[in-house]
DNA sequence: ACCTGAACACCGTTCAAGT
DNA sequence: ACCTGAACACCGTTCAAGT
């Protein structure tokens, strides 16, 4: 019988229900089925449910921030280059919907939420970096990057029409704003 | 007996519920737990747990802007005034939870995400009034409404340490380099 | 008019039994 | 070493029966 299922791939499967439904649509039943076994089975390669999302965000944390910091860093340019190659990656990235489910989670999860805080400061520590690099006023800094994280993180969740500009010279004019272009 | 419960003491508990834990944690059964009935009585109120989560999401939509809008005309001063009263209302709000709820289930139902369009849409109109009002170079406003919003709607999901900075000051600071201080 | 109680399907979890 | 199948608790939904 060739039903035999890998850790990795209920992980995998985890991460594709986790990014289009959220937690909630992390179901050992559905998965099973999906893999081709019972859910009876799932137990033998996690405690329960909770130590598969566990893996879920593991993954997440180990490599999600460096993964695109380490892009950025490879890319030609100065700060100011690599400011804007930031820019589009964060914006084009796959990745969005998986990073709003583990937002929405951690609300109701102290531990999802201290994963997150730890991302986080990890990648405002390197925006911070860039923009002084750069040359923004030191005192304007803070401000100028919390701004810029907002707008990656909040553009997922904001949908509105910009009348005659489209949405990628938006984009690109608010980063001219914090930029002082 | 006083068991008998009304549709909005029904809609009350799905509100909180839903600031508290997103619409995986509208239960129906819990809900009767906590009102002292049975589930089988929330269908009399409901035809089913979605027209409970419809209920929940027409309430917000139609009072959830206007709220706002009208606490800020309310209130005295010229553009850059409201906007700094907007600023401070939306930072401090208790709905934060409620909406974060919302749009993460905007991601899964569309009929939820065409709700929040709407409201993303009237809000950024009328920021982009109180922009133009206030002075901004208009071929600025654009990206100016979008990073102010994003902050607004971003902040709720980010939390980051600022070293020396509170975060208030961070967020003062911010409204600065939009409404060029 | 509003509620109970029993019923059934779906899902998380356990565990003895199979290969 | 990995899986099945039956069991039980929890939740959404229906519905006949109660007040």
């Amino acid at each position: 019988m060739a039903k035999r299922r890998t850790q990795q791939e209920w992980i995998e499967a985890a991460i594709a229900a986790f990014s289009r439904e959220g937690v909630g649509g992390v179901k050992v039943e559905r998965l099973a089925r999906g893999l081709g076994v019972t859910k009876g089975s799932f137990y033998w390669h996690f405690t329960d449910r909770r130590a598969l999302l566990d893996a879920v965000l593991e993954a997440w944390a180990e490599q999600g921030t460096a993964a695109i910091i380490d892009a950025v860093e490879a890319s030609p340019g100065d700060a100011g280059d690599k400011l804007r190659t930031l820019w589009g990656l964060a914006n084009g990235a796959g990745e969005q919907a998986f990073e709003v489910a583990l937002r929405e989670w951690g609300r109701v999860d102290p531990e999802v939420r201290a994963a997150i805080r730890r991302v986080d400061q990890d990648r405002m520590a390197y925006l911070r970096k860039l923009m002084l690099e750069h040359g923004v006023a030191p005192d304007r800094v803070e401000a100028k990057c919390l701004l810029m994280y907002s707008l990656l993180i909040g553009d997922w969740f904001i949908d509105v029409k910009h009348g005659r500009k489209s949405r990628k010279r938006v984009l690109s004019d608010a980063l001219d704003v914090l930029l002082d272009r």
